[in-house]
This record gives C-alpha cells, structure tokens and sequence, in this order.
DNA sequence: CTTGCAATGACTGAT
DNA sequence: TCATTGCAAG
C-alpha cells in the first residue's frame, strides 16, 4: 500500500503520525493541523496491517467523529473505516456498557437521561423528602452529584468523604448526600444511567470485573485521544485502565485550549501525562496553517499572560493580514447592527460566502440580539446550541413515547406523557401513585399499568384511564420487533395523538411544533435507510444515541451557506474566515462568575484564545456600554481583556474621535434606578417629532432601525415586529402595500393580520414577515 | 381535572 | 426577556 498522504505532513507532524508505538504526547497549536494528524495517523496504522477493531480513537463531539472517518475512508476506503472505534466517550463508552450491562445490574436496553431528566428527578426527590427548594437549588444539587461522579464518587462514597461532607455541612446543605443517595436508587430502577454514569460505570466494570477490562484491554492494541485537555477524572481513568497493556496510547491537546473545567475537566491530565506514561514521545505542533501572522501574534500576546502552561511557540507563515478590529457600540442592540453591517461589508467587499462568517459569544443569552439583527438584514444565519433541537418540547414529547416504548419503567418519560395530550390523569393522580411507588419501591409503570394490584387511592374511572394509557404504550411495544424504527415513531406521533393535539390547536406556534416532529420523524427515516443491511433497524436502536446527539449532527442541506452564531465553546475545532467576537465586556467575558480565582479568570483567558484562534483573515471584537440583563438595562465597560492584546495587533478604537460623538456619549442613562431606563440618547441625532410618552421606547427602536438603514442600503430594511401597531400601513416584500388590520399574540410569536391593497387579507408570522412601515 | 392568568426568579459553558 | 409555578374559576 502506498502512503502518498504522507508527503503533506511536515517533520514533526510526520514523526506523530509514524511513532506508532508506546505513549505518545501531540501538543498541538491552535491551527497545527491537528486533525490531520490524529486521521493520518490511523490511516497508516491500518496500512501496517492493523485491524480497524483494535484501534479506539475518542472524539469531542460526535460531528468530529463522523468527519475524520470520511476522511479516513477516503484514504483507506469506506468498509474499513466503518469498523473503526471512533466517537466520544460518551457514546463509545455507553456502547460497551450496553453490551456488558447484565454484569452491572441494567439491561441493555438502558435509558440514557439527559441534563432535563436529570434535572427534573432531583426537583421531585428535594420534594419529595420535604426539603426546602431555596436552600437546595436544583441546579446546585445537580451540580455537586455531577461533579462528584465525574471523580468517581459514588452516592455510597459521598457519605464516607469527610471532606465533602464538611463542605456540604459548611454550607447549610448536609441532605445532599442523601438526595444524591435516593437519585442514584431511582435511576437504578427506572433502568437509566446519566451523562455522567456512562463514565462512571464503566469505570465501575473495569474496577469490579477484571476479565472485562481484560478483554478490552487486549482487544484495544491502539488508542487515541483527541483533546485530551478537555477529559475530566473518570475518563483519564478510563484511558489509562484501557492503556495499561499494550500502551500504546496517543493523546493530542492543546493546554491553551482547556476550557470545559466546569465539566470536570482537569488540565492537569495533559500536564502530568509524563509522570503517568514514562517514555513517551512528545511532539509539538507548533506552525499554525490557518490564520494569519496578525492573529497567531495577537493570540500568543493575550495567552502569555497565563502561568501554567507547556512551552511552545505557535508561529504562522501566512499572510500579516489585518490587525484585530474592534467595533464599540452604545447598546447591546446596536452592536447588533454594528456586526451585521460589517458582515454585509464584509460578504460585499471580500466576496466571501456567508458560511465563511461566525459570531461568537460567550452566553447563549447573546444570540437573540443577532439573530434580530441579522435577520433584519437578511443575512441568512444558524445558531448552535442554546435550546438545541432534541431539547426542545415537542420532540421530548415524542421521544418520551419512543423511550417508554422500549423501557416503561423510564419514570422521567412516563411522567412527562402520561397526560400529554391531556387524557384526565392530573397532578393529584400522578402524585398518589408517584408516592406509592416511591414508598414500596414499585415503578410507576407498575401501579398505572395495573392499579387494581395496588392499594392506591384512585377512583373507577381514572384507573380506567390508566389502563388505557398503559394498553396505548403496551400496544407500540408489540409493534417493536416486526417494524422499523421509522414506521413505529410515526405511528406513535399519531396514536399518542401528539400530532392531533397540534393540529387542533392550530396556531403559528403548534405549526411550527408540528413542523419539528415532521422533522425529526425525517431524521429517524434517515437513521433506517442509513442502516446497513446487517444492522438492526427498530427504535430501541435508534433510540441508543439520540440522547447524546446534538445540533451540530443535525446539520441540514441548507443550512451550508449561513453565517455561523455560537457560544465559543460551541465553536471549539472549528475555523472561519472572518470571525466576530461579541460582548467583549467585564462580568460577561470575563464572566462574572470567573473574575474572582486566577484560575477561572485564566480559563476565560484560554477561551478567548480560542475564540480568536478560530479565524482565518479576521478577527473582529465588540463590546457595548449598555445591555440588558433580566429585561433591564445595566453599564459595561469593556473587557479587560481587549488591553491583554499587544495593541501591535489590535486597531484600538479612536478614543479622540469617539468622545466628539455625542451618539456615544455615556454614563448618563441606564441602570437601575428610575422608572425609566431607556436609553433616549438617540434623540440627539434623530429628527425627533414629539409623541407621547408611551411610544417613546417603541420610537427609539424605529430611530435606531431607520437610522441603521440608511447607513446600510441592504436589500429590503425590515421594521421591529415590536414597533408594529393597528392601523399602520406596511409594505412586504411580495404582497405589496396593506393596512395591519390586528395584532395577535406575544413575541416571538407575534402575528399580524393584514389587509393588502393587491393580495387581500393575510396573517403573518412577524418573526418572519418581512414587513417595512410606509406610514 | 383543566385552563388561564399573574407572579416569580433565572443567565455561564454542554456530552 | 422568558419559562415555570401557583392559584382561582369552570
């Protein structure tokens, strides 16, 4: 077999991908070619004749996984690459516990909860022991039994741990250990392992069956590990259990690039790895192919700053390109309008493609801001993340059909549908057998499937309500062996009568609700036909890994060419040409949560590294000195972080020219206090005609909108659904002029019925319609 | 038991 | 701003 792919590496990448044998550490630059490495890598481990079924390659993201196996398959073809062990922990790891779990007490059929379930368990156990919910936040619960399990402490150890216990204690909270306790039994019983327990439990087997780990150990003669700054306690653990015989372990990372400690992370993991695997080999990537020098050195100047790192020298070859941009607005909306004006200056005067534009930022709170502004433009975007696809209601719903199907006593799923649609079984009914069952230590799905056996106090004609409900799902599981995961999940959203209920009620929000089932039911048809022919086709089996999907592999057709928006920690291993880095303000990035430990606030440091590590061309950041929090405006100033960039990369603001603009001029408005804290400072430029009081805000957006239009001649300008009112005559772009006869409803669900001088009446989705006011 | 409305409190980050 | 919760009426 030749190895012509080799000939694109340079030397030191050629040595990572040839040192085949013994512990290898790949410190890789933000831009080194990493991935590259890591797919060439096991091409040529395949090439030396090894069988793709030893060779365990963990991923950060399943989209990562997908991506290099196309590209191995391009190299060593596509039957081979498919046997491959490739994806995230999460997903490898819960596919051999599935097939192990008989030894751990599950069935293979295992629910996997996500944070929701998760989540909503804790709030009903913090109720049900009658502790009070202000002293046991649920995310705070949640959090500490995460983070105990992500160090392999198990509710039985948590007790024993006089360390958290004294904190616990310290604290005022000394019942975690037992909620923990009572949250570990109820998921045992309801057949489900969390995020967590998929690393936990494997753990777990590999501690308590050593015949297994064994197994494993042998079978896996070569591993790799993609981004092994970002592995917390349990899955360090777990590699290194894995390593342990033929040690053959190649782990890449980029401390920089460590950002996810709040998931446990340890950035220690890659710092020690010489005192765990002596004699390993190191290599450093250190030419960064991606971006220009400008922002390779703006980059190294900022994360110079933090103490703990490996050395190394990130330099670019590339063009010098621009400096760092920075755009300063007054408020968070017009540092909307602000980037998505230099986006269309950008896609006009670079002739790019809106694909190779993103906007970052650091909380999912951002996005909305951009979203307006960008739509208002008619820029075409996708947002990652914030409430992904799989989360949202609707196809919770379903899915929880889907999963009760397969394991009725998946509790979660069974209280989420048992009167969704409504079908009489309320909060009381649920309540006694929820109580029951919790007492005797029966599930649910026991009590309501046959409640005449139980001694609950239930009247005739709700348990025949129960038995109805409980026949309904009993009926999807004998359709479960004979039909395929597609044609069950469609015949489940209409039996259920999910699909109906929507129908029903038939309002913009249901349609759109209708269209995501439509959707999703589409997707489950892909997972069947994408089957191949010896695989099992029925929905337990798809049902194994949507729990650990998300929006990144979902992506559609056309949704190519959009400008990109994300949180930075979405856009990890990602790269753009231009990227915009909003919100660059003290207590948002640094988050306010991080600027009191010099290790949180160097995590932020290493995110913002990232951040801008992820352009190509260029780097753009903003920053407001008013936005809204909780619906009130509150003052920024900007991120300390801005100055941490040597200013020989970075075109700072003029300060001269910005005090001479009134339209900045600051301090004055805003904040807490007054009834009135709307930014007026519009007024000065505007040609402001009086109105009353109330329409004052609603004028202010029209100003600013109107303003922005004429500074940006883009295509059709859209007005604000919210400044929108009864009697106004409008212009849409395809139905021509109209009067807007009524308004209905709330945003972002806002619709509008309107009287058009040519088209007749029609009821537009304002989030949608494009509307332009004429008068 | 369901529905609708007012009050309330949450925003880091995500497999 | 938005989703969840508590309460009153049907």
């Amino acid at each position: 077999m030749q190895e012509e792919y080799l000939k694109d590496l340079n030397d030191v990448q050629h040595k990572a991908v040839t040192s085949i044998n013994g512990p290898s550490l790949v410190i890789a630059g933000a831009g080194s070619g990493k991935t590259r490495v890591l797919t060439y890598r096991i091409a040529y481990l395949l090439s030396k004749g090894n069988d793709p079924r030893s060779i365990l390659s963990l991923t950060f993201t399943n989209k990562a996984a997908k991506e290099m196996k196309e590209r191995i398959g391009q190299l060593v073809g596509f039957e081979v690459a498919r046997k491959l062990w490739m994806g995230t922990f999460h997903s490898i790891f819960s596919k051999i516990l599935r097939r192990e779990a008989d030894k751990l007490g599950y069935s293979s059929n295992f629910t996997i909860y996500d944070t929701q379930d998760s989540k909503s368990l804790v709030k009903s156990i913090i109720k049900e022991m009658k502790l009070d919910d202000q002293t046991y936040k649920v995310n705070e619960v949640y959090g500490r039994i995460s983070s105990s399990k992500n160090n392999l402490v198990t509710a039985r150890a948590y007790v024993t741990n006089d360390q958290i216990m004294k904190i616990d204690a310290m604290n005022r909270k000394p019942k975690i250990a037992d909620i923990y306790k009572l949250y570990a039994l109820r998921c045992k019983k309801a057949d489900a392992m969390d995020f967590d327990d998929l690393l936990l439990n494997t753990n777990i087997l590999f501690r308590d069956f050593p015949e297994v780990l064994k197994k494993y150990q042998d079978s896996f003669r070569y591993i790799l590990v993609d981004e092994y700054q970002d592995t917390n306690y349990a899955q360090y653990l777990i590699v290194k259990k894995l390593a342990a015989h033929h040690k053959n372990v190649c782990v890449v990372g980029d401390d920089a690039q460590s950002i996810y400690s709040f998931r446990g992370a340890k950035i220690e993991n890659i710092l020690n790895f010489r005192n765990d695997y002596p004699g390993y080999n190191i290599f450093k990537l250190e030419q960064n192919y991606r971006s220009t020098q400008n922002i390779v050195n703006a980059a190294n100047s900022l994360i110079i700053k933090n103490k703990d790192q490996i050395k190394k020298k990130v330099w670019s070859a590339n063009d010098t390109g621009t400096k760092i941009q920075v755009l300063e607005a007054s408020t968070d909306n017009e540092e909307g309008f602000l980037v998505a004006g230099a986006i269309n200056d950008t896609i006009y005067r670079e002739q790019v493609q809106y694909r190779d534009i993103a906007i970052l930022y650091r909380t999912n709170a951002q996005s909305r801001i951009f979203e307006e502004a960008l739509r208002k433009k008619n820029i075409p975007y996708k947002v990652f993340g914030s409430l992904s696809f799989y989360q949202r209601k609707e196809i919770k719903d379903l899915l929880s059909y889907c999963r009760l199907t397969v394991n009725p006593n998946d509790t979660e799923a069974l209280k989420r549908v048992i009167n969704y649609p409504a079908r009489g079984i309320g909060n009381t009914t649920q309540g006694r057998i929820e109580e029951y069952a919790n007492l005797h230590d029966v599930s649910m799905w026991e009590i309501v499937s046959q409640p005449d056996e139980y001694p609950v106090e239930l009247n005739a004609g709700v348990k025949k309500k129960l038995v109805a409900f409980s026949n309904l799902i009993k009926s999807f599981q004998s359709l479960l062996a004979e039909t395929d995961a597609y044609e069950l999940a469609n015949h489940i959203a209409n039996a259920s009568g999910i699909l109906e209920d929507l129908h029903f009620k038939n309002t913009p929000e249901n349609l759109s609700k209708y269209e995501n089932l439509q959707e999703l039911l589409n997707s489950i048809k892909e997972f069947t036909d994408n089957r191949a022919e010896d695989e099992v086709k029925s929905l337990d089996y798809y049902l194994e890994n949507v729990a650990l999907l998300t929006d990144a592999d979902n992506e559609k057709e056309e949704d190519i060419n959009k400008v990109s928006i994300m949180t930075i920690h979405a856009s990890k291993g990602l790269e753009f040409d231009y990227v915009f880095i909003a919100g660059l303000e003290e207590e948002l990035f640094p988050s306010r949560m991080s600027i009191t430990l010099p290790q949180d606030l160097e995590e932020e440091r290493r995110l913002f590294y990232v951040a801008i590590t992820r352009a190509r061309k260029q780097a753009t950041l903003s920053y407001a000195y008013t936005r809204y929090k909780w619906g009130t405006p509150s003052n920024c100033s900007p991120s300390r972080f801005i100055e941490e960039i040597d200013p020989a990369f970075i075109e700072l603001p003029d300060k001269e020219e910005k005090n001479a603009m009134p339209r900045f001029q600051r301090k004055s408005y805003g904040v807490s206090g007054g009834s009135n804290g709307n930014p007026n400072h519009f007024e000065k430029t505007g040609n402001a005609t009086t109105v009353n009081p109330g329409l004052q805000r609603k004028l202010t957006k029209l100003k600013t909108a109107s303003a922005k239009a004429a500074e940006n001649d883009s295509p059709f300008e859209v007005s604000d659904p919210d400044i929108l009112e009864k009697g106004m005559t409008v212009e849409h772009q395809r139905f021509g002029t109209g009067t807007i006869a009524s308004i209905e409803g709330n945003s972002p669900n806002k619709k509008a019925t309107v009287i058009f001088n040519g088209a007749g009446q029609k009821q537009l989705l304002l989030k949608f319609a494009k509307l332009k006011i004429i008068n």
